[in-house]
DNA sequence: TGTACATCAGTGAACGCGCGTTCACTGATGTAC
DNA sequence: TGTACATCAGTGAACGCGCGTTCACTGATGTAC
């Protein structure tokens, strides 16, 4: 045993994967068009070409951190569906924040890159969004109140919902950072407008499908 | 008249605006972290060094960008507050998206670098779109049926209302380049959002400001 | 109006630097027999 | 189990390039008298 544990097949995908990490860990500083290929294997502790044994450029790597970041995302959903409380709205909050803090990166990542300068990024984050928007459309569907809504309707909800969300992130992210006091502002804030789109819903009339 | 017409000041100012033309221009293709001083004089065709006779440095040159930019966002406030329509809605939204299609490098700009890679640009949206905010709340609070609501709860609403709008930018923004056809959906969703929005704050019951 | 001097927007050469990428390589791991 | 060969993750030298920034400059414009 010369070298760490394991087969090659595996020693290879630790060192992706270290690249991957030290990528989400220099990101924390600035965005990924200001990030170097030297910059990231300087701080795993490979020679710069080794990048290409793992990705043929830098855009790869930040497609690989795409998806990597949206499991993160998806658990969230996963989670509020799994275990629903008497306040539908405290507790889904309250996910959001916890899985935000125990996941700052890469929520940091998609929300930075989502408008980044890399189109392949932007166009794997926008793809994966669209997606969690469709789960949420679907959870929303099985809501006692919704069930005749429209799937244009509840697909315009879940949008609303996930953009409210992303901006709530991007306040908490901003506020950890400088003002952690303000965090129970940021909470307060997101509750009360889930809280009046949810208003707003069980008001709505969604018209049945067009045409 | 060996050069262009005016006095030095009004040269220097003119050369100054050129320069962020140009930056604006070249950033519809990427973001300003990506974009070189040397391109941008270049663009313009002054030499590299000729751009320290109008800002420090790249970082500055955002900071204005933003500010010129946000001319543009506030302008659809005043034209919203000028013109009230019988349908407010459709009206504030068409709004919208005219200041989206005219100023469209602008928007794009806020857009991309509110979660951009410079910390001071980002500051200066941020700071932009919070008064941005403030000032729709202050609207909002004149509407007939919420005289009453305390103005945090105003507040609340005008950001929701905000991200919403700043959702609706990014969605024009994308298909504007590829499936212009397209756009007739995102106004129609941003419509809808608004709707429920403002349906929601027809029967919230704010109440009075807090202790 | 004319002259002498000050200002300063834009020039152009030069610098050192970190970058992405090429290439031939090394030596441990894996495989076939 | 042992041997001979193939694979391939990581190495290290080298390259040409565009970058930001320095500096001393030029010559038109502006100002004082």
């Amino acid at each position: 045993m010369t070298e760490s544990a394991g087969t090659r097949q595996e020693r290879k995908q630790r060192t992706r994967q270290a690249l991957l990490d030290a990528a989400l860990r220099l990101l924390a500083e600035g965005s990924l068009a200001g990030l170097s290929l030297r910059e990231v294997t300087r701080e795993v502790g490979i020679v710069p070409t080794g990048f290409y044994r793992h990705f043929a450029s830098m855009d790869e790597l930040g497609v690989a951190l795409v998806e990597e970041s949206m499991r993160s995302l998806r658990a969230m959903l996963r989670d509020a569906r799994r275990k629903p409380t008497d306040d539908a709205i405290k507790g889904s909050v309250a996910i959001l924040v916890g899985q935000a803090r125990r996941h700052e990166a890469h929520f940091r990542f998609v929300v930075r890159e989502r408008h980044g300068g890399f189109s392949d990024v932007r166009r794997a984050i926008a793809a994966e969004l669209r997606l969690l928007g469709s789960e949420l459309a679907t959870d929303l569907g099985r809501f006692p109140g919704m069930r005749t809504w429209n799937s244009d309707d509840l697909r315009m909800a879940a949008d609303l919902m996930v953009g409210a969300m992303l901006s709530t992130v991007t306040a908490m992210l901003d506020v950890a950072a400088h003002h952690p006091e303000d965090l129970a502002d940021v909470v307060s804030v997101a509750e009360r407008q889930l809280r009046l789109i949810a208003l707003g819903m069980a008001h709505w009339r969604s018209p049945p499908a067009a045409f």
